[in-house]
DNA sequence: CTCTCTGCAAATGCTTTGCAAACTC
DNA sequence: GAGTTTGCAAAGCATTTGCAGAGAG
């Protein structure tokens, strides 16, 4: 059995295949919409709002900050994009991927350890198992202490 | 080894005992200090800053907003309290309390299941095995499909 | 030519801050 | 009295919304 094209259209490799992507779901696609995309595929991590109105520091033009919000939404309800939140400040958008990141966040250093999905399926299993509750870690990470921060 | 007081004095019985925590903080009590320690006495459950302020629906009288969220932050400083995140809405402040909850949320149904922190400690386990990290759900939940939602 | 999408500006929701007066110790 | 803490008002930050005009199909 191999890869069909069909399952690629999930996790876009470039630009121009997530643009195809978004036609196919009967989308316009304006110059600001596509300034999105480009961003979010030069960021390669995830990014606020505001750094890919701002032009992620001269990457891509800079563009309307509300128009980012609303096609950061759209593109959310299309699949292409999610959205984490580490602490209080605002959410980081990133593109939807394969492998799929899920993050470990350390509340003393405030490092990140983003992992594939995959390496905490052990974890998910158990939840299941104790509360048959299937958890996904992408929206919120798993925060605690990181090796080094934690003690012994 | 008996329970000796010392322990208790984490987790205050009443507000009386929590009141009592703080002044050996050398913090002063102040009516509307007490009042916020009572509305979350009251509350049993995580509660918006906003309710404290608005008296819990008479059940307190009501308070500035402002400093309801500066009494929240003292008691969290004091480890009197602590908040947590579900989705995007407000902060939602609980007393710290033994046992200790975690939460797990569904992002179907929008059901919160808070469960006593112990039962989490195996699922703790793993991901320490697996990363080093030590993990917490008590600032964020844990977010997935709860039982019911989850297919199959 | 139609309907979507944009850019701007203003509004919203949650939380923080400045400051003079009130209160705790 | 000295130093906190309050209440009010205003600011701050992230995000959303209204609307007339520009642009995509």
């Amino acid at each position: 059995m191999t890869a069909s094209p069909a399952v690629r259209s999930l996790a876009p490799a470039d630009p121009d295949a997530a643009v195809a992507a978004l036609r196919a779901h009967g989308l316009r696609i304006s110059s600001a919409r596509r300034l999105v995309v480009e961003a979010l595929f030069r960021a390669g991590r995830p990014v606020r709002a505001e750094e890919i109105a701002g032009g992620l520091h001269g990457v891509v033009p800079p563009s309307d900050l509300a128009s980012v919000y609303r096609n950061l939404e759209t593109l959310e309800e299309v699949g292409l994009v999610r959205h984490v939140h580490f602490g209080h400040g605002p959410g980081l958008y990133t593109l939807t991927g394969a492998p799929e990141r899920e993050y470990l966040l350390c509340e003393a250093c405030g490092s990140v350890r983003p992992v594939p999905a995959a390496e905490l399926d052990e974890v998910r299993a158990r939840i299941r198992e104790v509360f048959g509750h299937v958890a996904r870690f992408s929206h919120f990470p798993i925060v605690g202490l990181c090796r080094g921060c934690a003690p012994d």
